[in-house]
DNA sequence: AGCACGCCGACT
DNA sequence: GTCGGCGTGCTC
């Protein structure tokens, strides 16, 4: 027999599968990671398939040296899924295989941890055993404790006699006692307290969306739209799906956007299912990763929860896979190979016979209309439980404030809602998606901004915090220079500071209400491993009144004594050049004023805007989900936006500003010619521009783009096509990436 | 990607 | 006359 094997090295020359001979005896299944002899050198890889013969002359074969695990660490299912993910990005298969695995299985750094065991001899009788002891307590006592001959970890033991190490040695020595090991996974949460709870009894509108998602499951099929206002108890249908699931005998695969709702995800499924639910993301250690990784390829755990990544979770008997707040960014992957979520557990459930279920308070508009066109199965959720209204929404005019001589960052109306929240006793949350203190520094005299010297960026003011002094810093690259004391350029004191971010709002929050504590959620205070988990629970258990953050605090999570949500600027993600901008902007604030008056005291909502009027602020003010769907879906239509389009983005990027431009001009010709060459196609493709991006250079790279839009795949494809491959056009002064409907157009 | 082979300058 | 620069080319 011979096995195709694709090697775990990334180069496109290698980028194709060897055949070597499997040597007699040896099981090496499609899926199984090997060990091979490629040129003078030894590498890891992975046998794709199984053939009788090749068309490498025999003579040429090497035989494989062995296999690395005994069980085939890719399933068939995912092996499938690996090729259909390469050919779609014109990638190495190696590159997509990888997404199947944990990264310490490859480097080989991480190994199994071992826990020691202590057992008595079979055919030993302890009073015999005992007796040949003599006075030696410690022996003794070890004996009795073993004596109901099961296997004890010794770590158990020493904590009932102290170091029992060199006293079982020589136990084992003499035969009385047998010394053995067993694995042990290194747990993710194991701290977390687990209070087992029964299933509540569910709303009518979530029996109703359970009776039409059911029947699917129960035949492995289906693909679902759960469309349900905040509050209106989606978990609790997940629960209940996954209880199905797992009741058919099969596994259930549940996909959250952030790190930050993992644990409180986590903790309702283990209180319901248990520990066989087992966690993924990216903030796990590499030892815990590995351990997740391989309870749930041995059919130890039967429920996933975890980020993007999970959705190659090595699950046998797949029955489900549910993806929690559908629209968050976070399913797009931003690095190589990438792929979304959403598409890939679409595939993933097509394949293995499972059910899908997408679901949202506010669905991404592509997948909605994608429901409206019949590839979903639309099932919505309007009510609150237990008849809960929705908050109470007011939106700020942020022009009048300043008018009427409040230069605070919060409005009198906030300020005064905020004071009754905390004189109640209650909790609020303030939301503003930019952390720092100020966005801005400039010179009043001759206008010069405190830049990045790699990046095309303003930097950040940071003021001083964890033993770091204060500091400019760039978001995108993480650069960091001292504020200046006089403007670099003419020398001027007048340096003055603009635009206010999370810090601020903590300092601004302090002065207003010295007695109220806060705490602060973005990516400056999570940087620790934990940090999301211990600031949520600190003010799930009341230590703080306020919780300030950015996006990550908006969505998914559940705290009953919030009854105020302040959205401290409304339009800061209204204003970036992206179509998506609105479609951002309401689902951000939606989501953020969902938070507010989950249990029995209404919640209110104070949104601050500067522009009031914008339909898409009123729309997110009314929580009016179907109202925003229907005019940004006329926007795209006449816009030509996606889904009318498919917006395709070819990105240069080179440390040479000239060479960057060069190229883009060629892919722009190029383009153009064979646009010229194809009539047919140039009906359907728009060129929109050939220039430099909206952010101009990244870590001192230039970066220049060529936006295209096409109408409709599978029209489109010829010119998809050409652009993956102008994408491998070679150039040793420049990258190019083609980007399909890309995540961000910076 | 590695690691070979292969053809031209400064040293024992 | 050798040691070593890294420019092409192959790996089942």
């Amino acid at each position: 027999m011979i096995a195709q094997v694709v090697v775990d090295v990334i180069h496109e020359n290698v980028a194709k599968p060897f055949s070597y001979l499997i040597p007699e005896g040896m099981d090496a299944a499609p899926g199984t990671r090997v060990r091979v002899p490629l040129g003078r050198r030894q590498v890891d890889g992975l046998v794709v398939e199984r053939v009788e013969a090749c068309e490498v002359p025999a003579a040429r074969l090497k035989p494989i040296l062995r296999v690395l695990e005994k069980y085939p660490a890719v399933l068939p299912a995912l092996l499938a899924l690996a090729r259909e993910l390469a050919q779609a990005d014109h990638c190495p298969l190696s590159e997509t295989l990888r997404l199947m695995l944990p990264a310490a299985m490859r480097t080989g750094r991480v190994q199994t941890r071992k826990e020691p065991l202590a057992q008595l001899n079979e055919g030993v009788s302890l009073e015999q055993a005992v007796t040949a002891q003599g006075r030696s307590h410690k022996r003794t006592t070890l004996l009795k404790l073993l004596e109901d001959r099961a296997a004890h970890p010794v770590a158990e033991l020493a904590r009932l006699v102290a170091a029992p190490q060199d006293a079982l040695r020589r136990l084992a020595a003499d035969g009385w006692v047998r010394l053995g090991e067993r694995e042990v996974f290194r747990l993710p949460y194991e701290a977390m307290a687990c209070e087992p709870s029964e299933p509540p009894v569910l709303t009518g509108e979530q029996e109703a969306a359970l009776a039409v998602m059911e029947p699917a499951l129960g035949k492995g099929q289906g693909a679902f739209l759960l469309h349900g206002v905040t509050g209106s108890g989606k978990t609790e249908v997940y629960l209940a799906m996954v209880r199905r699931t797992l009741a058919m005998g099969k596994a259930a695969v549940i996909l959250v956007p952030e790190i930050a709702l993992t644990p409180q995800m986590v903790q309702w499924f283990r209180n319901r299912f248990g520990p066989g639910t087992a966690v993924l993301h990216s903030r796990l250690t590499d030892g815990q990763r590995f351990d997740e990784w391989r309870r749930i390829r041995l059919g130890d755990a039967r429920v996933v929860i975890g980020a993007r990544s999970a959705v190659f979770a090595p699950v046998e008997r797949l029955g489900l896979i549910v993806i929690d707040e559908e629209h968050e960014q976070t399913y797009l992957s931003d690095r190589h190979p990438r792929y979304d979520a959403r598409r890939v557990a679409q595939s993933r459930c097509a394949r293995e016979g499972a059910t899908l279920l997408l679901s949202s308070a506010t669905p991404s508009i592509l997948s909605f209309a994608q429901a409206k066109r019949g590839d979903y199965t639309l099932v919505e959720m309007p009510s609150r439980v237990n008849h809960r209204p929705l908050p109470h929404v007011t939106v700020v005019d942020m022009r009048g404030e300043l008018a009427a001589g409040n230069r605070s960052i919060f409005s009198q109306r906030l300020q005064q809602e905020l004071k009754t929240c905390f004189d109640r006793g209650q909790q609020a949350m303030l939301f503003l998606n930019r952390r720092g203190y100020h966005t801005f520094v400039s010179c009043r005299n001759c206008g010069y901004v405190v830049k990045c010297a790699q990046c095309d960026v303003s930097m950040t003011l940071h003021r001083e915090e964890g033993g770091r002094a204060d500091e400019m810093r760039c978001h995108l690259c993480g650069a960091t220079v001292p504020p200046p004391t006089v403007c670099p350029e003419c020398g001027s004191a007048y340096i003055r500071y603009f635009g206010s971010g999370t810090q601020k709002v903590e300092e601004e929050l302090r002065r207003l209400f010295p007695a109220v504590r806060s705490i602060r959620m973005d990516i400056d205070t999570t940087q620790k491993r934990d940090a999301h988990y211990q600031l949520l629970n600190a003010f799930r258990e009341g230590k703080a009144q306020a919780l300030i953050g950015t996006q990550m605090i908006a969505k998914g999570l559940d705290f009953p004594h919030v009854t105020l949500v302040g959205v401290v600027a409304a339009d800061l993600t209204l204003n970036l050049p992206d179509y998506r901008a609105q479609e951002r902007t309401f689902q951000l604030i939606t989501q953020v004023a969902g938070r507010a008056g989950r249990a029995d005291e209404p919640g209110e909502v104070i949104v601050q805007s500067y522009k009031p009027d914008h339909p898409c602020i009123v729309a997110a003010a009314a929580q009016d989900y179907r109202a925003f769907f229907t005019q940004e879906f006329q926007r795209r239509r006449a816009g030509l936006y996606p889904p009318f389009t498919v917006i395709a983005r070819l990105l240069v990027e080179s440390a040479d500003p000239e060479a960057a431009c060069q190229m883009c001009d060629r892919l722009r010709d190029t383009v153009e010619a064979f646009l010229t060459a194809h009539p047919a196609q140039k009906r359907r493709v728009l060129m929109l521009r050939a220039d430099e991006a909206p952010v101009r250079m990244i870590r001192g790279k230039t970066r220049y783009h060529v936006l295209l839009k096409a109408f409709e795949h599978p029209d489109a494809e010829p010119v998809l096509q050409l652009l993956s491959e102008l994408a491998s056009v070679g150039d040793p002064l420049c990258q190019i990436y083609a980007e399909f409907n890309p995540a961000t157009l910076i």
